[in-house]
RNA sequence: GCCCCCGUGGCGGAACUGGUCAGACGCGCCGGACUCAAAAUCCGGUGACCUCGCGGUCAUGUGGGUUCGAAUCCCACCGGGGGUACCA
């Protein structure tokens, strides 16, 4: 009760006294004093997304910890930059929405009062003018100005950079760069013009197989599909579909997206799960030659393993793969196996039948049949270049025309599933690397190890790593093949047929082909829709047709422009952009969120993000939060913000310089006899792990906190029964940040405990006045005062590395020392106080004022550890024999090693355990430790 | 299957680069003070086993190894968590 009205008063005075506003190098909130004395820190939280359930205690503990750092830091002297903003476009609040009846800018603004209200509350140390929300139309109006810079963009793989569109028409123009088909520029019509260019833009249109989730009614990105094949959000069916959307070419930065990996100070698994979701993998094209094709005279793989090109006994094509519409001759030819031809009587007949049926599974059937191979023969025959054998060419799904080209050379002696495949249909098996010893008599099938070239021709002999290399170079000499590059990363689909979502910045004039408006005519705003909600679709159906609702806006979506041609009928885009966008870029507008001239200013930029020594790639100094984007937020706005930095409107390279992943908060849930959730609150412990609810007993179960366990507990419940700094306190002492733990209400208690001794210990609880007595009239005794030292250098140590839980740890050491003491001297009170602020800072400040402090502890400097203070002035010396201790010596910290030996050998416990034993060895650690070996 | 991380009291967790008898700090539990009583608060105890006690033995998932010395390094296994999955 309290601790409710002193935390309520000074959350009122930061605000009004402004506390937390961190001045810019320029613009409208620079102060340049402020900024000239002070090095900068920037400090982020992922950007959250304001649900309408509110926040559990879960959710802020990321926010308390960059809250504890900053406040640290601005102590210590840093100009430092907190923020916090609100993502709030995208499917889950327009689920939300739909699902409350009402439109997602009512529940999208409820939601957003209801979450800053409850973060208030948390005394976070945030500046709020910057708080910005991507569905503001100032914010979004920037976001379209983005996609319009990637758009009007092309990547160079020559530089390796985004270019600007126009120095690629100018290439055009000047004839250094051929079109596509060879043409002359000026010999091309201006529709040939537009789609020789749209064909190298950043962001572009584009037919391709695509994650089609009716039960959602819009597609899905790659990352936001689920391994089983369902949706992310709602966990719906999703079919692969060819279709017409929007695509991001962040393929062509996969190389510097995996290579600036190197120079972040990232986790080292988040920087893993990149690599690998990127998958780069080396290897070589090679090239077969088909019998007798005219249209498609050759067939073009991809392989890691170029040196096994001897060992390939036939060719699997994927179902999709266009060779499969010309190859297939009119008759089985000779030497058909019956196992091959599925049955059919021609192998169009074959090859069509099982194109049909492939197409028809999803995802999850084609995984789960991973044991038994199904394909069948298409008739054809390739030539493989090293020996010139025949290889039969087989479509079968388990090649995957996403990937690679499309097709594989199969060779089953280093290849399981090729093996597993040549049993099935009976095709040859040869090994070309020498298995080791024992690998097949222990059962071993295919084998994927390093080893010598057996049946290799001139390969023979040569391990894996050699054969490779002088396998592609016969290749490029003799035309077959070259060393290549491949991905998993897919381009990233951008469009989604949801209304809650960015307008993209594009019309379509009767060409089909997209036009970019000019940044004159952005924003590009949302229209305002009463029936907003996707069409109902059958989540299964998956030959239904995605409806934007855009599409209803009819007066919205047919516009008159004038272009630069005179006033036009133009056809609007009626996708939107997905729910990443803002979050892609949101780290920039916290840095100048009124500019109405630019999306950043670049000074501002260059102050708060800009690199700071050669190779740094600069970006935000810290970013905290969940695992859960490592590879979906974190890969797209690193594209983005390379894309950025190519165009030069960013000087930072990567937008996050340094990324912290915090832990979760998991709760116990109970679950009746039933199975059914009851409410965790209610739950009260019979006996050890034993639990009833009711009087009936349950079971414990532990997992993610939320409305579906029942076992929520709200940040409101804590604060109102503890404070917001015991809150703040015991979720900063449960353990180290980046590892998830369970929650206990119970056990908040203790943090409690703690504040209210250290409260004691300051203030006279009868009168409210101070109790600390100065220094002339009570110094500090040594051990105090050593003791208080020893703390800051600690707790600085602590709070520096993120090690908030044995901060608090020291802090409570230090406490209890001081409430045995008559009276705490003001020179030990101070420090401890500040020490607490960034913690606790709302008690910290009232125990500041109450100890005769007119000003906020904000800017005070953190403690410094005197040096001095810290040398012990004597050390234990642990004395042992086979490293078991016998003795303890008090001995001076700067005692060397002889003196210590003759010390340690001259103890009574040491001479009666040796028993006059010989002496092997003694070890001297000094000051600390004497190990006697005994012969 | 592959990749990554983790395993310390009843619980959350400490332990700097291998070096004090592992278990800081907190919760819980046990005992005590205050109280008519309870709550709150405060004080003390609390790894296990043997012992009246002094003291001893065993203990950082299991089994080996390296070392004068291992929670920490290496190998194998067991258990848990996360990522990814027919990626050629």
């Amino acid at each position: 009760a309290l601790a409710g009205s002193i935390e309520e008063r000074w959350q009122d005075r930061w605000e009004a006294e402004r506390t937390f506003e961190a001045p810019n190098p320029a613009g409208p909130m620079a102060e340049a004093d402020k900024v000239r004395s002070r090095p900068k820190r920037y400090v982020l939280d992922m950007f959250p997304y304001p649900s309408g359930t509110g926040l559990h205690v879960g959710h802020p503990l990321g926010y308390i910890a960059t809250d504890v750092y900053g406040r640290f830091k601005r102590m210590d002297g840093y100009n430092v930059l907190h923020a916090l903003g609100y993502d709030s476009f995208g499917l889950p609040a327009e689920q939300y929405a739909v699902q409350t009846g009402q439109h997602p800018r009512v529940t999208t603004d409820a939601n957003v009062a209801n979450m800053r209200r409850q973060l208030r509350r948390l005394g976070l140390a945030h500046d709020p003018r910057r708080s910005v929300s991507t569905t503001d139309v100032a914010f979004y109006r920037w976001t379209q100005w983005i996609f319009l810079q990637v758009f009007n963009s092309w990547y160079d793989p020559d530089l390796r950079r985004a270019r600007p569109i126009t120095e690629l028409v100018a290439a055009f123009e000047a004839g250094t760069r051929p079109t596509p088909d060879g043409r002359a520029w000026a010999d091309l019509s201006p529709v040939e013009r537009r789609e020789a260019v749209d064909g190298h833009r950043l962001a572009y249109l584009s037919e391709a197989p695509v994650n089609w989730c009716p039960g959602l009614g819009t597609v899905l990105a790659n990352e936001e599909v689920t391994a089983e094949g369902r949706s992310d959000i709602g966990n719906f069916p999703v079919f692969k579909r060819s279709m017409k959307q929007w695509m991001m070419r962040i393929t062509t930065y996969a190389d510097r997206l995996i290579d600036d990996l190197d120079r972040l100070d990232w986790p080292e698994s988040i920087k893993i799960m990149q690599r690998n979701w990127i998958g780069r993998s080396e290897g070589a094209r090679v090239s077969f030659a088909i019998e007798g094709a005219d249209a498609h005279p050759s067939l073009t793989v991809f392989t890691t393993r170029p040196d096994t090109l001897f060992g390939a006994t036939f060719m699997v094509v994927a179902p999709e793969h266009p060779m499969l519409d010309s190859v297939a001759p009119a008759q089985w030819p000779e030497g058909t196996k019956p196992a091959w031809t599925g049955g059919a009587a021609t192998p169009l007949a074959a090859v069509a039948a099982y194109r049909a049926e492939a197409g028809g599974r999803t995802d999850l059937e084609r995984q789960s049949d991973r044991k038994d191979k199904s394909g069948v023969f298409t008739g054809a025959f390739a030539v493989n270049p090293a020996n010139g054998s025949r290889l039969p060419v087989f479509v079968a799904d388990y090649v995957l025309m996403g990937y690679g080209t499309g097709a594989i050379m199969a060779v089953p002696g280093q290849d399981e599933r090729d093996w597993v495949f040549a049993e099935t249909f009976e095709l040859p098996i040869v090994r070309t690397v020498e298995p080791s010893d024992g690998f097949e008599a222990a059962g071993g099938k295919a084998y994927a190890s390093d080893g010598v070239a057996i049946n290799s021709g001139f390969l023979d002999g040569l391990g894996v790593a050699e054969a490779k290399r002088v396998m592609i170079d016969w290749l490029v000499e003799h035309g077959h093949g070259e060393s290549t590059v491949t991905y998993k990363l897919r381009d990233w689909l951008f469009s989604r047929q949801r209304y809650w979502g960015e307008p993209f910045p594009i019309v379509y004039d009767e060409t089909g082909l997209p036009i970019a408006l000019p940044d004159s005519m952005l924003p590009v705003e949302l229209p305002e829709l009463d029936d907003f909600s996707p069409q109902t679709l059958d989540p299964d159906d998956a030959a239904s047709e995605p409806l934007p609702p855009l599409g209803r806006v009819t007066d919205w979506v047919d516009v008159e422009l004038d272009l630069g041609d005179g006033p036009r009928t133009y056809r609007r885009e009626l996708n939107v952009m997905p729910q990443w966008a803002g979050s892609c870029w949101y780290e920039l507008r916290y840095l100048d969120p009124t500019n109405t001239e630019a999306f950043v200013d670049p000074e501002v930029e260059r102050y708060w993000m800009g690199p700071e020594s050669p190779g740094d790639p600069g970006g935000v100094d810290l970013y905290v939060g969940g695992v859960e984007h490592a590879v979906l937020h974190l890969l797209y706005s690193r594209f983005w913000h390379k894309v950025l930095f190519d165009l030069g409107q960013v000087s930072s390279e990567e937008p996050f310089r340094r990324l912290f992943n915090q832990g979760y908060i998991q709760a116990f849930a109970y679950t009746d006899a039933r199975g059914q959730y009851v409410p965790a609150a209610e739950v009260v412990e019979e006996s050890r792990g034993v639990f009833s609810w009711n009087g009936e007993p349950v079971n414990a179960e532990y997992g993610k906190m939320g409305k579906r366990l029942m076992n929520s507990v709200t940040p409101d419940d804590m604060c109102r029964d503890y404070g917001a700094d015991t809150l703040r306190l015991y979720e900063m002492s449960m353990g180290p940040l980046d590892v998830s733990r369970p929650w206990e209400t119970r056990a908040v208690v203790g943090s409690f405990r703690f504040l209210q001794r250290v409260w004691r210990c300051v203030v006279d609880e009868q009168t409210g006045q101070s109790r600390v007595v100065a220094d002339d009239v009570q110094p500090p005794d040594e051990a105090t005062l050593r003791a208080l030292h020893r703390t800051i250098a600690g707790v600085r140590r602590d709070l520096e590395s993120m090690r908030f839980n044995t901060a608090v740890a020291k802090l409570i050491e230090l406490t209890n020392l001081l409430t045995k003491l008559p009276a705490v001297p003001a020179s030990v009170a101070d420090p401890l106080v500040l020490m607490l602020a960034p913690l606790a800072p709302h008690i910290a400040e009232e125990m500041w004022s109450r100890l005769g402090h007119a000003e906020t502890l904000a800017y005070v400097d953190f403690p410094v550890a005197d040096p001095a203070l810290l040398v012990e002035e004597s050390v234990t010396c642990v004395v042992q024999i086979s490293g078991k201790v016998r003795d303890r010596l008090q001995v001076p910290p700067t005692i060397g090693e002889d003196e210590l030996r003759e010390l340690a050998l001259a103890s009574e416990p040491v001479i009666k355990a040796l028993e006059g034993r010989e002496i092997r060895t003694v070890i001297v650690r000094a000051p600390k430790l004497v190990n006697i070996v005994p012969a």
